[in-house]
DNA sequence: ATTATCTATAGATCTATAGATAATGC
DNA sequence: ATTATCTATAGATCTATAGATAATGC
Protein backbone atom coordinates (compact mmCIF):
# COMPACT_ATOMS: atom_id res chain seq x y z
CA UNK A 1 0.00 0.00 0.00
CA UNK A 2 2.24 2.44 0.78
CA UNK A 3 1.21 5.33 3.43
CA UNK A 4 3.53 7.57 5.41
CA UNK A 5 2.02 11.38 6.46
CA UNK A 6 4.05 12.69 3.61
CA UNK A 7 2.00 10.45 1.32
CA UNK A 8 -1.14 11.66 2.25
CA UNK A 9 -0.60 14.81 1.90
CA UNK A 10 0.47 14.51 -1.62
CA UNK A 11 -2.70 12.20 -2.35
CA UNK A 12 -4.19 15.27 -0.77
CA UNK A 13 -3.10 17.45 -3.34
CA UNK A 14 -3.12 15.06 -6.48
CA UNK A 15 -7.05 15.16 -5.45
CA UNK A 16 -7.70 18.63 -5.17
CA UNK A 17 -5.68 19.17 -8.41
CA UNK A 18 -7.52 16.39 -10.43
CA UNK A 19 -10.61 17.49 -9.38
CA UNK A 20 -10.34 20.81 -10.16
CA UNK A 21 -9.38 19.78 -13.94
CA UNK A 22 -12.26 17.26 -14.25
CA UNK A 23 -14.73 19.83 -12.60
CA UNK A 24 -13.65 22.91 -15.01
CA UNK A 25 -14.02 19.92 -17.93
CA UNK A 26 -17.40 18.16 -17.07
CA UNK A 27 -18.73 20.34 -14.55
CA UNK A 28 -18.85 19.99 -10.62
CA UNK A 29 -20.92 17.30 -11.07
CA UNK A 30 -19.98 15.87 -13.53
CA UNK A 31 -17.19 13.41 -12.07
CA UNK A 32 -17.81 10.56 -9.11
CA UNK A 33 -15.64 10.28 -6.59
CA UNK A 34 -15.15 6.93 -7.42
CA UNK A 35 -14.03 7.50 -10.49
CA UNK A 36 -11.41 10.34 -9.18
CA UNK A 37 -10.04 8.05 -7.05
CA UNK A 38 -9.51 5.53 -9.27
CA UNK A 39 -7.82 8.58 -11.69
CA UNK A 40 -5.25 8.80 -9.08
CA UNK A 41 -4.56 4.76 -8.54
CA UNK A 42 -6.84 4.45 -5.01
CA UNK A 43 -10.26 3.05 -4.41
CA UNK A 44 -13.16 5.22 -3.40
CA UNK A 45 -13.16 3.91 0.25
CA UNK A 46 -10.20 6.01 1.26
CA UNK A 47 -11.70 9.42 0.21
CA UNK A 48 -12.88 10.40 3.52
CA UNK A 49 -9.56 10.45 5.46
CA UNK A 50 -8.78 13.42 3.01
CA UNK A 51 -11.71 15.69 2.77
CA UNK A 52 -15.37 15.85 5.03
CA UNK A 53 -17.40 15.64 2.33
CA UNK A 54 -17.58 15.74 -1.60
CA UNK A 55 -18.51 19.42 -1.32
CA UNK A 56 -15.45 20.15 0.50
CA UNK A 57 -13.40 18.38 -2.27
CA UNK A 58 -15.16 21.22 -4.92
CA UNK A 59 -14.33 23.99 -2.85
CA UNK A 60 -11.02 23.00 -2.39
CA UNK A 61 -10.62 22.12 -5.63
CA UNK A 62 -12.43 25.25 -7.38
CA UNK A 63 -9.94 27.43 -4.72
CA UNK A 64 -7.32 25.56 -6.53
CA UNK A 65 -8.70 26.30 -9.88
CA UNK A 66 -8.96 30.13 -9.04
CA UNK A 67 -5.05 30.67 -7.87
CA UNK A 68 -3.85 28.61 -11.00
CA UNK A 69 -5.63 31.33 -13.15
CA UNK A 70 -4.35 34.35 -10.69
CA UNK A 71 -0.50 32.35 -11.38
CA UNK A 72 -1.53 32.18 -15.29
CA UNK A 73 -2.04 35.83 -15.71
CA UNK A 74 0.89 37.14 -13.35
CA UNK A 75 3.23 35.08 -15.72
CA UNK A 76 1.69 36.90 -18.67
CA UNK A 77 4.33 39.88 -19.02
CA UNK A 78 6.44 41.51 -21.25
CA UNK A 79 10.02 42.64 -21.06
CA UNK A 80 9.96 45.30 -18.75
CA UNK A 81 8.09 43.25 -16.69
CA UNK A 82 4.61 44.38 -16.70
CA UNK A 83 1.62 42.56 -17.63
CA UNK A 84 1.00 41.76 -21.40
CA UNK A 85 -2.13 42.33 -21.95
CA UNK A 86 -2.28 41.40 -25.53
CA UNK A 87 -1.15 38.36 -25.09
CA UNK A 88 -3.67 37.36 -22.42
CA UNK A 89 -6.18 38.05 -24.54
CA UNK A 90 -4.08 35.80 -27.35
CA UNK A 91 -4.41 33.18 -24.87
CA UNK A 92 -8.00 33.68 -23.90
CA UNK A 93 -9.65 33.30 -27.23
CA UNK A 94 -7.24 30.74 -28.37
CA UNK A 95 -8.49 27.32 -29.57
CA UNK A 96 -6.26 25.68 -27.29
CA UNK A 97 -8.38 27.77 -24.63
CA UNK A 98 -11.05 26.60 -25.76
CA UNK A 99 -10.57 22.59 -25.94
CA UNK A 100 -9.00 22.91 -23.01
CA UNK A 101 -10.95 24.06 -19.70
CA UNK A 102 -9.91 21.72 -17.67
CA UNK A 103 -6.50 24.22 -17.43
CA UNK A 104 -8.21 26.88 -18.38
CA UNK A 105 -10.23 29.87 -16.96
CA UNK A 106 -12.07 28.46 -14.05
CA UNK A 107 -14.74 31.62 -14.35
CA UNK A 108 -15.53 30.92 -17.44
CA UNK A 109 -15.60 27.11 -17.19
CA UNK A 110 -17.28 26.83 -13.55
CA UNK A 111 -20.21 30.25 -13.53
CA UNK A 112 -23.15 28.16 -15.00
CA UNK A 113 -22.27 25.67 -12.47
CA UNK A 114 -21.75 28.28 -9.23
CA UNK A 115 -24.93 30.29 -9.85
CA UNK A 116 -26.52 26.75 -9.10
CA UNK A 117 -24.60 26.54 -5.92
CA UNK A 118 -25.29 27.81 -2.18
CA UNK A 119 -23.75 30.94 -1.36
CA UNK A 120 -20.97 30.26 0.06
CA UNK A 121 -19.66 29.13 -3.10
CA UNK A 122 -21.07 32.02 -4.88
CA UNK A 123 -19.60 34.88 -2.22
CA UNK A 124 -15.92 33.37 -3.06
CA UNK A 125 -16.84 33.58 -7.01
CA UNK A 126 -17.69 37.29 -6.50
CA UNK A 127 -14.51 38.02 -4.34
CA UNK A 128 -12.54 36.21 -7.08
CA UNK A 129 -14.68 38.28 -10.02
CA UNK A 130 -13.98 41.71 -8.55
CA UNK A 131 -9.89 41.24 -7.74
CA UNK A 132 -10.23 39.63 -11.89
CA UNK A 133 -11.43 42.82 -12.82
CA UNK A 134 -8.92 45.29 -10.67
CA UNK A 135 -6.04 43.20 -11.57
CA UNK A 136 -6.96 43.42 -15.62
CA UNK A 137 -8.45 47.30 -14.89
CA UNK A 138 -4.84 48.04 -13.76
CA UNK A 139 -3.70 48.12 -17.11
CA UNK A 140 -6.03 50.31 -18.68
CA UNK A 141 -5.93 54.51 -18.24
CA UNK A 142 -7.95 56.56 -16.37
CA UNK A 143 -8.92 57.03 -12.99
CA UNK A 144 -10.07 53.67 -10.84
CA UNK A 145 -13.75 53.77 -12.00
CA UNK A 146 -12.87 54.27 -15.74
CA UNK A 147 -10.27 51.27 -15.27
CA UNK A 148 -12.99 49.68 -13.36
CA UNK A 149 -15.48 49.84 -16.39
CA UNK A 150 -12.59 48.46 -19.03
CA UNK A 151 -11.87 45.57 -16.98
CA UNK A 152 -15.55 44.54 -17.11
CA UNK A 153 -15.94 45.14 -21.04
CA UNK A 154 -12.82 43.16 -21.46
CA UNK A 155 -13.70 40.30 -19.48
CA UNK A 156 -17.15 39.84 -20.26
CA UNK A 157 -16.50 39.43 -24.28
CA UNK A 158 -13.64 37.28 -23.49
CA UNK A 159 -16.17 34.75 -20.98
CA UNK A 160 -19.07 35.33 -23.57
CA UNK A 161 -16.77 34.31 -26.54
CA UNK A 162 -15.93 31.53 -25.07
CA UNK A 163 -18.81 30.34 -23.38
CA UNK A 164 -20.28 30.19 -27.09
CA UNK A 165 -16.94 28.94 -28.83
CA UNK A 166 -17.30 26.03 -26.19
CA UNK A 167 -20.80 25.68 -27.00
CA UNK A 168 -20.39 25.41 -30.94
CA UNK A 169 -17.57 22.72 -30.13
CA UNK A 170 -14.29 23.13 -32.24
CA UNK A 171 -16.22 24.26 -35.66
CA UNK A 172 -15.55 26.76 -38.20
CA UNK A 173 -18.52 28.63 -36.20
CA UNK A 174 -16.36 28.56 -33.24
CA UNK A 175 -13.03 29.71 -34.79
CA UNK A 176 -14.93 32.31 -36.47
CA UNK A 177 -16.32 33.67 -33.56
CA UNK A 178 -12.62 33.32 -31.34
CA UNK A 179 -10.84 35.05 -34.47
CA UNK A 180 -13.71 37.93 -34.50
CA UNK A 181 -13.64 38.62 -30.65
CA UNK A 182 -9.68 38.22 -30.61
CA UNK A 183 -9.79 41.23 -33.15
CA UNK A 184 -12.22 43.77 -31.57
CA UNK A 185 -10.50 42.93 -28.72
CA UNK A 186 -7.14 44.15 -30.25
CA UNK A 187 -8.67 47.23 -31.53
CA UNK A 188 -9.74 47.98 -27.81
CA UNK A 189 -6.43 47.11 -25.97
CA UNK A 190 -4.91 50.58 -24.29
CA UNK A 191 -1.90 51.87 -26.27
CA UNK A 192 1.32 49.82 -24.92
CA UNK A 193 3.76 52.12 -23.24
CA UNK B 1 -57.13 8.76 -13.85
CA UNK B 2 -58.15 10.55 -16.86
CA UNK B 3 -56.30 9.54 -19.82
CA UNK B 4 -57.97 10.44 -23.55
CA UNK B 5 -55.14 11.26 -26.19
CA UNK B 6 -55.41 14.72 -26.26
CA UNK B 7 -55.09 14.15 -22.35
CA UNK B 8 -51.38 12.88 -23.76
CA UNK B 9 -50.19 15.20 -26.40
CA UNK B 10 -51.10 17.45 -23.34
CA UNK B 11 -49.11 16.00 -21.04
CA UNK B 12 -46.33 15.39 -23.57
CA UNK B 13 -46.18 19.28 -24.54
CA UNK B 14 -46.42 19.97 -20.21
CA UNK B 15 -43.48 17.75 -20.07
CA UNK B 16 -41.13 19.74 -22.43
CA UNK B 17 -41.96 22.66 -21.09
CA UNK B 18 -41.11 21.96 -17.19
CA UNK B 19 -38.08 20.57 -18.82
CA UNK B 20 -37.09 23.68 -20.74
CA UNK B 21 -37.52 25.65 -17.77
CA UNK B 22 -36.30 23.01 -15.20
CA UNK B 23 -33.28 22.25 -17.38
CA UNK B 24 -32.04 26.13 -17.65
CA UNK B 25 -32.34 26.54 -14.13
CA UNK B 26 -30.77 23.92 -12.94
CA UNK B 27 -28.99 22.50 -15.50
CA UNK B 28 -29.45 19.86 -18.40
CA UNK B 29 -28.69 17.17 -15.68
CA UNK B 30 -30.22 19.09 -12.73
CA UNK B 31 -33.84 17.57 -12.22
CA UNK B 32 -34.63 14.17 -12.40
CA UNK B 33 -37.72 12.23 -14.25
CA UNK B 34 -39.61 11.16 -10.81
CA UNK B 35 -39.48 15.20 -9.65
CA UNK B 36 -40.17 16.29 -13.21
CA UNK B 37 -43.08 14.25 -13.40
CA UNK B 38 -44.09 15.08 -9.77
CA UNK B 39 -44.43 18.59 -10.87
CA UNK B 40 -47.37 17.66 -13.56
CA UNK B 41 -48.98 15.60 -11.14
CA UNK B 42 -47.65 12.21 -12.54
CA UNK B 43 -45.99 9.14 -11.66
CA UNK B 44 -42.73 8.52 -13.08
CA UNK B 45 -43.65 5.30 -14.46
CA UNK B 46 -45.37 6.75 -17.19
CA UNK B 47 -42.22 8.73 -18.48
CA UNK B 48 -41.76 6.36 -21.39
CA UNK B 49 -45.04 6.30 -23.45
CA UNK B 50 -43.92 9.88 -23.91
CA UNK B 51 -40.29 10.00 -24.61
CA UNK B 52 -37.91 7.06 -25.74
CA UNK B 53 -35.30 8.10 -22.93
CA UNK B 54 -34.50 10.77 -21.16
CA UNK B 55 -31.96 12.08 -23.62
CA UNK B 56 -34.84 12.74 -25.93
CA UNK B 57 -36.56 14.72 -23.59
CA UNK B 58 -33.47 16.88 -23.45
CA UNK B 59 -33.84 17.64 -27.23
CA UNK B 60 -37.33 18.28 -27.29
CA UNK B 61 -36.70 20.52 -24.58
CA UNK B 62 -33.63 22.39 -25.79
CA UNK B 63 -35.17 23.11 -28.88
CA UNK B 64 -38.51 24.13 -27.11
CA UNK B 65 -36.11 26.72 -25.26
CA UNK B 66 -34.62 27.84 -28.77
CA UNK B 67 -38.17 28.60 -30.26
CA UNK B 68 -39.06 30.25 -27.14
CA UNK B 69 -36.51 32.88 -27.26
CA UNK B 70 -36.92 33.35 -31.21
CA UNK B 71 -40.33 34.24 -30.43
CA UNK B 72 -39.14 36.58 -27.47
CA UNK B 73 -37.04 38.39 -29.70
CA UNK B 74 -39.78 38.39 -32.46
CA UNK B 75 -41.72 40.24 -30.28
CA UNK B 76 -39.72 43.42 -29.62
CA UNK B 77 -40.67 45.68 -32.04
CA UNK B 78 -40.91 49.36 -32.37
CA UNK B 79 -43.75 51.58 -33.26
CA UNK B 80 -42.46 51.02 -37.03
CA UNK B 81 -42.58 47.27 -36.54
CA UNK B 82 -38.96 47.19 -36.34
CA UNK B 83 -37.08 45.04 -34.36
CA UNK B 84 -35.76 47.29 -31.17
CA UNK B 85 -32.26 45.85 -30.69
CA UNK B 86 -32.17 48.32 -27.35
CA UNK B 87 -34.98 46.88 -25.85
CA UNK B 88 -33.64 43.48 -26.56
CA UNK B 89 -30.46 44.73 -24.62
CA UNK B 90 -32.69 46.06 -21.98
CA UNK B 91 -34.42 42.90 -21.21
CA UNK B 92 -31.21 41.07 -21.68
CA UNK B 93 -29.01 42.26 -19.37
CA UNK B 94 -32.11 42.96 -16.70
CA UNK B 95 -32.17 41.91 -13.29
CA UNK B 96 -35.37 40.00 -14.18
CA UNK B 97 -33.66 37.74 -16.77
CA UNK B 98 -30.63 37.01 -14.62
CA UNK B 99 -32.93 35.82 -11.92
CA UNK B 100 -35.18 34.02 -14.09
CA UNK B 101 -32.72 31.51 -16.19
CA UNK B 102 -35.76 29.51 -16.73
CA UNK B 103 -38.23 31.52 -19.02
CA UNK B 104 -34.75 32.93 -20.77
CA UNK B 105 -32.30 32.77 -22.58
CA UNK B 106 -31.21 29.67 -23.57
CA UNK B 107 -27.59 30.18 -25.10
CA UNK B 108 -26.68 31.25 -22.34
CA UNK B 109 -28.31 28.96 -19.65
CA UNK B 110 -27.31 25.97 -21.51
CA UNK B 111 -24.18 26.69 -23.27
CA UNK B 112 -22.04 24.81 -20.86
CA UNK B 113 -23.93 22.31 -20.53
CA UNK B 114 -24.21 22.01 -24.08
CA UNK B 115 -20.34 22.01 -24.96
CA UNK B 116 -20.26 18.72 -22.15
CA UNK B 117 -22.96 16.75 -24.86
CA UNK B 118 -23.12 14.81 -27.70
CA UNK B 119 -21.92 16.17 -31.44
CA UNK B 120 -25.56 16.25 -32.18
CA UNK B 121 -26.59 18.51 -29.53
CA UNK B 122 -23.87 20.61 -30.13
CA UNK B 123 -24.05 21.00 -34.03
CA UNK B 124 -27.80 21.38 -33.29
CA UNK B 125 -26.64 24.61 -31.22
CA UNK B 126 -24.42 26.12 -33.84
CA UNK B 127 -27.62 26.21 -35.86
CA UNK B 128 -29.12 28.50 -33.55
CA UNK B 129 -26.46 30.34 -32.82
CA UNK B 130 -26.13 31.38 -36.58
CA UNK B 131 -29.59 32.21 -36.76
CA UNK B 132 -29.45 34.39 -33.68
CA UNK B 133 -26.65 36.27 -35.32
CA UNK B 134 -28.32 36.50 -38.90
CA UNK B 135 -31.49 38.07 -36.81
CA UNK B 136 -29.51 40.78 -34.73
CA UNK B 137 -26.88 41.47 -37.43
CA UNK B 138 -29.85 42.76 -39.75
CA UNK B 139 -30.21 45.57 -37.19
CA UNK B 140 -26.83 47.06 -37.89
CA UNK B 141 -25.39 48.93 -40.76
CA UNK B 142 -22.90 47.97 -43.27
CA UNK B 143 -22.91 44.74 -45.62
CA UNK B 144 -23.52 40.94 -44.14
CA UNK B 145 -19.86 40.84 -42.89
CA UNK B 146 -19.78 43.84 -41.32
CA UNK B 147 -23.30 43.11 -39.52
CA UNK B 148 -22.03 39.84 -38.39
CA UNK B 149 -19.11 41.04 -36.54
CA UNK B 150 -21.58 43.47 -35.49
CA UNK B 151 -23.87 40.88 -34.09
CA UNK B 152 -21.10 38.58 -32.61
CA UNK B 153 -19.49 41.45 -30.52
CA UNK B 154 -23.16 42.34 -29.30
CA UNK B 155 -24.06 38.75 -28.43
CA UNK B 156 -20.75 37.92 -27.08
CA UNK B 157 -21.06 40.79 -24.68
CA UNK B 158 -24.95 40.16 -23.43
CA UNK B 159 -23.41 36.39 -23.21
CA UNK B 160 -20.48 37.17 -20.94
CA UNK B 161 -22.48 39.91 -18.81
CA UNK B 162 -25.29 37.34 -17.55
CA UNK B 163 -22.97 34.54 -17.05
CA UNK B 164 -21.33 36.27 -14.74
CA UNK B 165 -23.75 37.98 -13.18
CA UNK B 166 -25.52 34.88 -12.78
CA UNK B 167 -22.46 33.11 -10.98
CA UNK B 168 -22.38 37.15 -8.95
CA UNK B 169 -26.16 36.08 -7.94
CA UNK B 170 -28.10 39.19 -6.92
CA UNK B 171 -25.37 41.20 -5.09
CA UNK B 172 -24.50 44.50 -5.97
CA UNK B 173 -21.41 43.23 -8.02
CA UNK B 174 -23.68 41.44 -10.54
CA UNK B 175 -25.89 44.62 -10.70
CA UNK B 176 -22.74 46.59 -11.36
CA UNK B 177 -21.74 44.28 -14.21
CA UNK B 178 -24.96 44.30 -15.55
CA UNK B 179 -25.40 47.82 -15.61
CA UNK B 180 -22.20 49.01 -17.10
CA UNK B 181 -22.35 46.31 -19.84
CA UNK B 182 -25.60 47.84 -20.31
CA UNK B 183 -24.29 51.78 -20.43
CA UNK B 184 -21.18 50.40 -22.54
CA UNK B 185 -23.83 48.70 -24.87
CA UNK B 186 -26.07 51.85 -25.69
CA UNK B 187 -23.31 53.73 -26.80
CA UNK B 188 -22.06 51.17 -29.52
CA UNK B 189 -26.00 50.35 -30.67
CA UNK B 190 -26.73 51.64 -34.60
CA UNK B 191 -28.28 55.10 -34.67
CA UNK B 192 -32.11 54.52 -34.67
CA UNK B 193 -33.50 55.27 -38.13
C1' DA C 1 0.74 2.23 18.13
C1' DT C 2 -0.77 4.85 14.50
C1' DT C 3 -2.76 5.53 10.14
C1' DA C 4 -3.22 5.60 4.80
C1' DT C 5 -5.49 2.78 2.00
C1' DC C 6 -8.54 -1.15 0.82
C1' DT C 7 -12.67 -4.18 0.96
C1' DA C 8 -17.38 -4.36 1.72
C1' DT C 9 -21.65 -2.42 2.22
C1' DA C 10 -25.62 0.71 3.61
C1' DG C 11 -28.80 3.87 1.94
C1' DA C 12 -30.29 7.13 -1.40
C1' DT C 13 -31.24 8.25 -6.06
C1' DC C 14 -31.66 7.71 -10.95
C1' DT C 15 -33.11 5.69 -15.57
C1' DA C 16 -35.73 2.26 -17.50
C1' DT C 17 -39.09 -1.64 -17.78
C1' DA C 18 -43.06 -4.90 -16.65
C1' DG C 19 -47.51 -5.53 -15.56
C1' DA C 20 -51.92 -3.69 -13.38
C1' DT C 21 -55.68 -0.33 -13.48
C1' DA C 22 -59.12 2.62 -15.11
C1' DA C 23 -60.38 5.53 -18.31
C1' DT C 24 -61.48 6.47 -23.57
C1' DG C 25 -63.25 5.43 -28.12
C1' DC C 26 -64.57 2.25 -31.73
C1' DA D 1 -60.19 -3.12 -27.43
C1' DT D 2 -57.02 0.31 -26.70
C1' DT D 3 -54.10 3.07 -23.98
C1' DA D 4 -52.62 6.86 -20.50
C1' DT D 5 -51.23 6.52 -16.14
C1' DC D 6 -49.96 4.03 -11.83
C1' DT D 7 -47.55 0.61 -8.85
C1' DA D 8 -43.62 -1.99 -8.25
C1' DT D 9 -39.12 -3.13 -9.14
C1' DA D 10 -34.59 -4.16 -11.57
C1' DG D 11 -30.11 -2.59 -12.18
C1' DA D 12 -26.76 1.00 -12.14
C1' DT D 13 -24.51 4.63 -9.77
C1' DC D 14 -23.38 7.77 -6.14
C1' DT D 15 -22.03 9.50 -1.39
C1' DA D 16 -20.74 8.03 2.93
C1' DT D 17 -19.33 4.75 6.67
C1' DA D 18 -17.39 0.54 9.13
C1' DG D 19 -13.92 -2.47 9.80
C1' DA D 20 -9.68 -4.93 7.93
C1' DT D 21 -4.95 -4.65 6.22
C1' DA D 22 -0.32 -3.35 5.76
C1' DA D 23 2.66 0.03 5.91
C1' DT D 24 5.09 3.97 8.80
C1' DG D 25 7.16 6.01 12.84
C1' DC D 26 7.77 6.47 17.77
Amino acid sequence: MGHSRADKAQTHERLVEAAATRFREKGLDGISLADLMKELGLTHGGFYKHFASRDALVAEAVEYAYTEGERTVAGLVDDQGQFDLARYVDFYLSDSHRDAPGSGCAISALSADISRRDEDTRSRYRQQLDGIFTRIGASFPGDKAEQRKQAIALMTRMYGAILIARGAGNSELSNEILQTVREQLYAALPNQA
